[in-house]
DNA sequence: AAATAGTCTTGATACCGGTCAAAACCAACC
DNA sequence: GGTTGGTTTTGACCGGTATCAAGACTATTT
């Protein structure tokens, strides 16, 4: 959690967490419908959450990693209203959502921190509603791929290699596309020499490349 | 703000409403890039909210109506990243966030309204994005239809019949189609019988056709 | 009443992505 | 090594929505 606290502070939320726990790849950390009780910080790993409609179909609504928070659709009506899969062993902090509403009215930081938290979840959704409501295909990929790499490369990792943990369904359903689409939008990205493919493992040859198809400039 | 509150906290509630401000039609609430300040409650009027790409396309995020509450896109960045426009002549209670995050210090009740707040846009966002992601044109429509009447019936108006605030291209932009697609399921749903359509003024005549539609029952 | 601008409907056509199907590839396990 | 199951790629074809265009409707203004 990066914020800004005194140390005295940061022992505090340290308190927070009340126990880690491993979750093994393919397994769920939480699901839809199980009573709320807590907030949970992934450590390692790699997850998915997505939420189901009536009828089967189901949508991923997000991919998190390390230092990223899942756990927050369960506020509202204490019960998790999607699932949250580990796409590899993972570790998360659990942090229970009474104590940390304890902690917060007493640590100023803490509080403000936990609202933008949620409050940049909000963003990102509206980000998502974007991307699904506007692009075309190699858009929404390129988007999504840059999404990606940027965020692993806040973290120390390639800005230009990075290993896909998901499948081409989980891309596909994530983008709102079928996961032929995806497949084919990868091939054409790779005849283009914007990236190589090979399986999961995604070379970026040509950022600003990707940039270009995200948002085309107007010639002159 | 519907909570379970005693009458001498409800009292302190009142003092976080710094003022009230009307808005009218057509005008913005706030904008992309706006310092944010305050969370609005909307009192009367109906909002849409739209966020913008760089190379012009916007999509709209949400709608929203009496006892909703907008701005927190805010939070994260103290900069608004969406736009807030007045559907309808409308007033808003202004709420300055520094007094919001003051208060439910004090006010454990009133801290727990805010995070199920923001939990609930977040929830909600999955919604849209499980839409946008997945659904063809006619279940877009009738699921917007159904969860706009029942808003509506919740604020004591009919459940079958309402008035449309917003355009065919705001309804599209939403939805993630073009007018023309919206119109032409409009027509479709009243040569079905589903609905009655004279411009803005809908009349739902088959509610649980509607629901079909969004929810088709696998025959036997 | 006429004119204007904005909104909505409808038609014809094009195209992107979906669907269906087959084959290739890969990893894990006998 | 061979087998199995899951994943990915690729092709052929189809369908739903976008696009382009014209006209109708509504409200407002002159």
């Amino acid at each position: 959690m990066p914020v800004d606290l005194s140390s005295e502070e940061l022992d505090r939320v340290d308190e927070l967490v009340a126990a880690r726990r491993k979750i093994k790849r393919g397994t769920l950390l939480f699901r839809n419908g199980e009573k709320f009780t807590s907030l949970y910080a992934i450590r390692t790993g790699f997850f998915k959450t997505c939420v189901a409609s009536e009828d089967g179909r189901d949508q991923v609504t997000g991919f998190q990693m390390a230092g990223e928070i899942v756990g927050l659709d369960g506020i509202v009506n204490d019960h998790h209203t999607c699932d949250a899969v580990a796409l590899e062993d993972a570790e998360v902090c659990v942090m229970p959502f009474d104590r940390i509403e304890e902690f917060s009215r007493e640590v100023n930081a803490l509080q403000h921190h936990i609202h933008k938290i949620m409050s940049r979840e909000i963003v990102r959704e509206h980000g998502v509603m974007l991307l699904l409501g506007s692009m075309r295909a190699e858009e929404r990929l390129a988007t999504f791929l840059l999404n990606l790499v940027q965020r692993l490369h806040a973290r120390g990792f390639s800005q230009s290699e990075l290993i896909l943990r998901m499948t081409r369904e989980e891309i596909g359903s994530f983008l709102g596309l079928k996961l032929e689409t995806v497949s084919r939008t990868f091939s054409r990205f790779v005849e283009d020499g914007i990236v190589e493919v090979k399986q999961r493992h995604v070379r970026i040859l040509n950022t600003s490349g990707l940039r270009e198809i995200v948002n085309p400039k107007a010639p002159i």
